[in-house]
DNA sequence: TTGCAATTCAAACGCTTGTATGAAACTATC
DNA sequence: GATAGTTTCATACAAGCGTTTGAATTGCAA
């Protein structure tokens, strides 16, 4: 088994070459370079290129997925079995915007192969994201349990535009950031994830009750 | 300057492979091929294939973007100068929703080479939407005046989830359908520009005195 | 130390890609 | 109907790609 220097020697180079130029123009030779091993060594230990794509994708969102699980289990222990929307949603765009938002010079390697992973969408990590449909689920389960006199049909159009919000924006930070001038704070992060709950909250509670507070407000203040 | 028989074949050729399999494995050859014309006649013709891509591309987002600033033109000299919230986030969104979704049966090959172009962004593509800031402007400035008493940090925040909700719905409409099983109907093309509107206007105007209606209820009929 | 499996290495393979070339075939003008 | 300009064509080019090969090296167990 060795020591796996040069399985993670490759790994590493290969996260920070994507995150830095994108997956369009970064070739095996130029990651076997980046770490310093022969060119080889990839096809030997990862078997072809789509899947180290796909180990280093699947390692990074792991982590993110089993984030939001420990927040939304946490979350639903604490009420009984039923959590707050509020909470399942900040749950569900929280760990994403938190690991790919933030100061640029400070943002991880990790966060800056996210966001491409994000913006180009190459084949491998597209085969990947579409098995999290299950995961995805659970979360339509909480948020059930959350409003149970929501249809079904709100819930999902609810959870998809959550989805949207938290994904676009950090696909398109860069064009908001320059749309707004630079009034748009994009690396208060914790007050971009209580901007897109509290819009969320609404799309999902509008029309009943009309949501316990302005929601915006009280989110509002993390700043 | 002959018939443009050649030029305007590529044009719809390469549209279409583009459409059906996607920018990362459509070739030259397999343009020129669909097309029957001879492989030089694309340099001849557009310079490069960047170009072509780029020339598509501009083609129709010109398209969707004159569609955009016609129905926020109507909307605005109709109010006076000034058009309600609801108008204006129709307008910038729905020309784009109504351009993409849509039975896929009946979905033109536009459409899906939008969806495409959407979904995999490559080089060309993403050059071109860099410069589309200058058109969204226009819409920050008649948000403006619909909302005068909204921060301008709101007003963006506002119009970046608008356009978050029409993109990711557009890029993740399978993903939707499969989650929802078919519950959610992205073939009704107006009850999807109604969702999107309704909660991009709940986003601009909660915390002072709420959206007039539920929004939703009224833009509902149009189907 | 010997033997064996795991790992590394330089080199090359085979294929595909976008682009360039220069001759041939048109088209229109005078 | 010769001429000049445009367009088409077959073909080749050069480069880059991911992958494979088989020999050399290493590390560990017997």
């Amino acid at each position: 088994m060795a020591s796996d220097h040069t399985r993670s020697a490759i790994l590493a180079a290969a996260e920070r070459l994507y995150a830095d130029r994108g997956f369009g123009d970064v070739t095996l030779r130029d990651i076997v370079a980046e770490a310093g091993v022969n060119l080889a060594a990839v096809n030997y230990h990862f078997g072809s290129k789509d899947e180290l794509i796909a180990e280093l994708f699947v390692t990074r969102s792991v982590q993110t997925n089993r984030e939001r699980l420990r927040e939304l289990k946490a979350a639903e222990e604490e009420g009984g079995g039923r959590a707050p929307i509020e909470v399942i949603l900040r749950a569900l765009v929280g760990p994403t915007l938190r690991g790919c938002l933030g100061p640029e010079n400070q943002r991880s390697t990790a966060a800056r192969f996210m966001i491409r992973a994000s913006i180009e969408s190459v084949p491998p990590i597209r085969r990947i994201k579409n098995r999290e449909i299950d995961h995805l689920r659970k979360f339509v389960g909480a948020m059930r349990r959350a409003l149970p006199e929501r249809s079904d049909v709100d819930i999902y159009w609810g959870l998809n535009f959550a989805l949207a919000m938290a994904h676009h924006t950090i696909r398109e930070s860069e064009r908001l950031t320059k749309l707004s001038e630079g009034k748009c704070d994009l690396d208060d992060v914790e007050d971009v994830v209580a901007r897109v709950v509290s819009v969320a909250t609404m799309a999902l509670t509008a029309g009943k009750a009309e949501a316990k507070a302005p929601a915006r407000a009280l989110a509002r203040d993390a700043r």
